[in-house]
DNA sequence: TTGAAAGCGCTAACAA
DNA sequence: TTGTTAGCGCTTTCAA
């Protein structure tokens, strides 16, 4: 039994498309279709288990009521946990979500970010490695829907989620330094977003602020590309340097290098202090102790739904920068 | 400005829509457009930044290029590991993904399937807590292009990417026991879905191997509504039942426990080990001791995307059934 | 070598 | 109270 249509429904009960389509809508009182014949399309609709098809609908209205999710990495819990939140909450007013991973990979977000362009989606969340990109500067004069979570270009006016990170990292930073932890490492991912530059600045402002001398050579960046083998290789150089503690910029770097350290330099585990932006639920029982910036999810899920709601209600938006703060995790 | 369609390059060009599509989809040289008539298309095209509407292509062909992964939670690991595999190499397809979490909740599971079907996706990658619903057998009556996986129901006939649970949970509980575990309770959800039966089969099958009498009362089920407190409940009850070893058939409820027993029990966590199935990174850190079946997570991703594209190629599918083996990880 | 026109399934202004 | 019709943006057959 093939699919039916509107048409076809229309056909087989002897009405037209439009009073058919009407009942199926919830308008047949507003038009005035008479109770009997709502109620024959109703159960006819109920027999044959019609099943609207939203792409005509969508193509129809201009609105796909779908949602574009561009994210580095969605199987990273941060993206995860956060891209459930939007899904639990979009999903009660009707809207899906549409998912992309960029790997931080500028090309990759430009085509992604165009695909669901071209698919209408009615409006973007993004984590983006990229905010000036065309495809991105586009969007936004035409006042596209869009939010940016994560990630900030504070030379481009949009609406961002973010929350403190200097401030967040220096707080961490300076609660690991004591008397015993006076030589601190930090490994980073490229710092070309904003998010990761200040991380590193809070990072220099807690060594500044106890005195304790900045030594270039002890910030190690790793290639996107090659995470794994990158982080081994400035984690040994770090320990081999005599560090006593490490920082890590974001959770990825810090929960490959609690691995090496497990592996490789196991006797060097209680001697070593880990901090960490991004809280991870492996950080509670791993060693090194970690101490984590646990960034506030459900907050920034709920700022991120937020804005987008107003914005597709009211069809226009003041761009809002909203900074919440996340919560330093000690663990002694 | 206003976005240009199709329509609009004719019109600004003097051709024809007819000659612009072709153009577009490269069938410039097989439909006979002139090199000259080509490349004004696509240089204007270029300069006004065309983006086709795929809505539109959509309805015209009948088919979106999105797939449905329909799991009970896009934040479990799990799930959204094999995501990312899956988003991956449907990309590289030019398919993209559309996500929905059901949180095993029939109800929702109908009304996602439903909401996917309505929005015309060309295939589903399913792990369904309800196999036997109308919304499902609807549609592999129909033939839809449809892979479950994780979950099976063998009175179904349906494309199923599996592992051995049974052996496998058998194979780890027997790894657990020795002259000092000899009392293993389990926790499980619900064990409306047959991947979990089995599990607890294999832990029955374990037991009976080594002679250790089977007492029902050890085996304690967690409503899946109600997870962190269930499990609380149920773990409270195995310790003070005097359990040596507690098995668990997923890892969501081992997660808890582990946290549980580090937040309650930490005296009893050197007296106490652990079997779960899934595996995550946090086993390799924690207290108690794990041991884990991993899931061979690029394998189900693998099959699942052959078994698709090979349906969506050629239009017909005699289902398979696929079990592979996971890997046990023991932990000292 | 190019164009006219029908139609995918739906909505909604207008007509009856 | 219900129906006719145009059209959303695209593809594709058939004609020129």
């Amino acid at each position: 039994m093939k699919k039916k249509s509107i048409k076809d429904i229309a056909q087989d009960l002897g009405l037209s498309k439009t009073t058919v389509s009407f009942v199926l809508n919830n308008k047949g009182d507003e038009k005035n279709i008479s109770k009997k014949t709502q109620k024959k399309i109703l159960d006819y609709v109920r027999e044959v288990d019609y099943q609207p098809n939203q792409i005509a609908k969508s193509l129809k209205k201009g609105k796909t009521n779908t949602i574009g999710y561009l994210v580095p990495d969605i199987s990273n819990p941060f993206f995860a946990k956060i891209g459930r939140l939007l899904e639990d909450h979009f999903w009660e007013k009707g809207y899906h979500l549409l998912i992309g991973s960029t790997d931080e990979n500028k090309d990759k977000e430009t085509q992604v970010l165009n695909m669901f362009v071209n698919r209408q989606v009615d409006a973007l969340i993004v984590a983006s490695c990229f905010i000036q990109s065309d495809a991105i500067k586009s969007l936004l004069s035409q006042d596209f829907p869009l939010v940016f979570f994560d990630r900030e270009d504070p030379e481009i006016e949009a609406n961002y989620i973010l929350v403190e990170n200097k401030i967040s990292m220096k707080n961490a930073v300076e609660s690991a330094i004591d008397s015993k932890s006076q030589k601190l490492g930090l490994i980073s991912l490229t710092p070309d977003v904003y998010s990761l530059k200040n991380r590193i600045e809070g990072y220099k402002m807690a060594l500044e602020n106890n005195k304790i001398d900045f030594d270039k050579e002890l910030i190690r960046i790793v290639d996107n590309n090659n995470l794994k083998k990158g982080t081994e290789k400035e984690l040994k150089f770090l320990i081999e340097s005599g560090v006593d503690t490490v920082v890590f910029t974001n959770n990825q770097i810090a929960v490959i290098a609690i691995w090496l350290m497990n592996t490789y330099y196991k006797d060097k585990v209680n001697a070593i202090k880990f901090v960490s932006f991004d809280n991870v639920d492996l950080f509670d029982y791993s060693m090194p102790k970690v101490i984590s910036v646990a960034q506030p999810i459900e907050k920034i899920a709920m700022h991120t739904t937020d804005i987008i709601e107003e914005i597709l209600r009211s069809k226009k938006s003041e761009n809002k920068r909203i900074e919440l703060t996340p919560k330093l995790i000690e663990r002694k």
